[in-house]
DNA sequence: ATATCGAGTTACCTTATGGAAACCTGGTTA
DNA sequence: TAACCAGGTTTCCATAAGGTAACTCGATAT
């Protein structure tokens, strides 16, 4: 039995959301690290270069074309660089920009969250 | 011309990421917000709690389904609750819970960090 | 000679997911 | 009594995005 309170009217509320930052900032910036498995390459970076072939394992079942696209991608927004080696053959290593690395502590938090959520059955 | 110093051979390090935690504990972690405008409603839901046509509102141009689908999922994962207000009609409102409001300070830091990268040209 | 490895690229295919638009329900207003 | 609102649900469709697998290229290693 529903028991609505019949002059407890409907507040319509101004439609504005609080001056604060729009959302297509959060959408744009969201974007920094968008595509299947790029959290994942920023992780799996987080503590020193790797190369593409470590990259594939660090990361199954990641498929070379798309680490290699995501890569790029990476690389293109400023999140890491590519740096050539001189070897023979040359091997090729990724690494996080300084600002990369800024998005590991906010990547952190996020699995801190994760986990606590799991906790409480939130899985 | 390529001069590749022929004795500077390619090491081949060990195929081990160093002993942290596992990529897919991130994956896992990541899924907490995944989905289109996810990260966008936690937004709009920062400053306090919105109801379903203000979210809409607020994050043009989702759509009724998608909002729909996403406010479930997140409910489901604990991120935000769902609240019918006892009004007439009845109106519902979106609120994050406390686990699901430590997710803010984790965007607020990829919105840093996408302003950088920005500023630096790689928008 | 041939096989292998690093580091990708290309072609093709499939499926999940998001968008659009119509519809629904119960209460309210004109 | 017809229209309208909040708060959705349902149907249908298109496309982007990722997966698989095969291929490349140059340089060792066998």
């Amino acid at each position: 039995m529903e028991t609505w309170l019949p002059n407890m009217a409907l507040k319509v509320r101004k439609n504005k959301s609080p001056s604060l930052p729009p959302p297509c900032m959060l959408t744009h910036c969201m974007a920094v690290i968008s595509g299947a498995w790029a959290a994942n390459v920023i992780w799996s970076l987080r503590a020193g270069p790797r190369r593409f072939n470590e990259l594939r394992t660090d990361i199954p079942p990641i498929s070379a074309k798309v680490l290699s696209t995501r890569l790029s991608e990476l690389e293109q927004r400023g999140v890491l660089v590519r740096n050539v080696q001189p070897t023979s053959p040359p091997s090729v290593e990724y690494a996080l920009t300084d600002l990369g690395g800024e998005l590991v502590p906010a990547l952190e938090a996020i699995v801190k969250v994760g986990h606590r959520l799991k906790a409480l059955g939130h899985g």
